[in-house]
DNA sequence: CCTTAGTATTTAGCATTGCTAAGTGCTTTT
DNA sequence: AAAAGCACTTAGCAATGCTAAATACTAAGG
């Protein structure tokens, strides 16, 4: 591509509000999946939702802070190799493996519930 | 029952953050269908959610605000018949009704992306 | 050589939304 | 007389995602 500019997709309040709690759950998904860091995480992210889940870092980043806080994930830094920049690897600590799959169950039924709600009533 | 007093659930931080949006998006919802008031509203949502959206009302009263100032529903005072307190009642409005069909299908997609991140890794 | 783009992390400050808590006023039940 | 129910209002807090910008180093292009 010539110009790498992308379609600037303007987010509504209500998308955005979506994304509440959501976010955090996808990263400790992914970084239970396989060790991780942030920058690697924001492609994954991208990747794997088909553009839907496009973040910046000053999304992402505060995040992983939450997380590491909260003992879900650990990380430490990796040595630059030669001369690549040193990378902060997290993983998910035996906690966050635990609540990963409560927060799985809890959201399959919180979605469930809330599909229900807008299919059993119609609007029309 | 007796005593009518409810076992309190205390809900974490994630669960409150998955209901950002929703409950807007569910009290519009039930407005399309039929115009309610506020109070009635309240065990609407209890009852069809089978005691998973149990509001207080200074949670729904605000969210009747925003929808009434962008337009989605509008609002008239009735009469208090006899003795009973007046109640506002409100509809939605056609500018209501277009958005409730938008957001239904944000939700859907929005969700299924979701489940799919979820499932399709697997952390094992 | 200088500028732009890419990798990688950090931080400040704002907007939105749900929550608790409390208050008003009237009616019905105990 | 007190408690509980109906019905609406408001103040203030907590949490999370967003924008924007800064730092620092490398690689590529004109």
């Amino acid at each position: 591509m010539l110009n790498t500019k992308e379609v600037i997709i303007v987010e509504d309040r209500f998308t955005q509000q979506l994304k509440k709690g959501i976010l955090e759950m996808l990263v400790l998904q992914l970084i239970c999946e396989k060790p991780t860091y942030g920058y690697e995480l924001l492609s994954r992210l991208k990747e794997q939702s088909q553009n839907r889940f496009v973040l910046k870092e000053g999304t992402l980043y505060p995040i992983l802070y939450r997380l590491e806080d909260d003992g879900m994930i650990s990380a430490q830094w990796q040595q630059g190799t030669g001369r690549v920049a040193p990378k902060k690897i997290y993983e998910a600590t035996e906690n966050g493996r635990q609540e990963n799959v409560r927060r799985k169950r809890i959201w399959e039924e919180f979605s469930e519930t809330v599909t229900g709600f807008l299919t059993g009533g119609d609007t029309k």
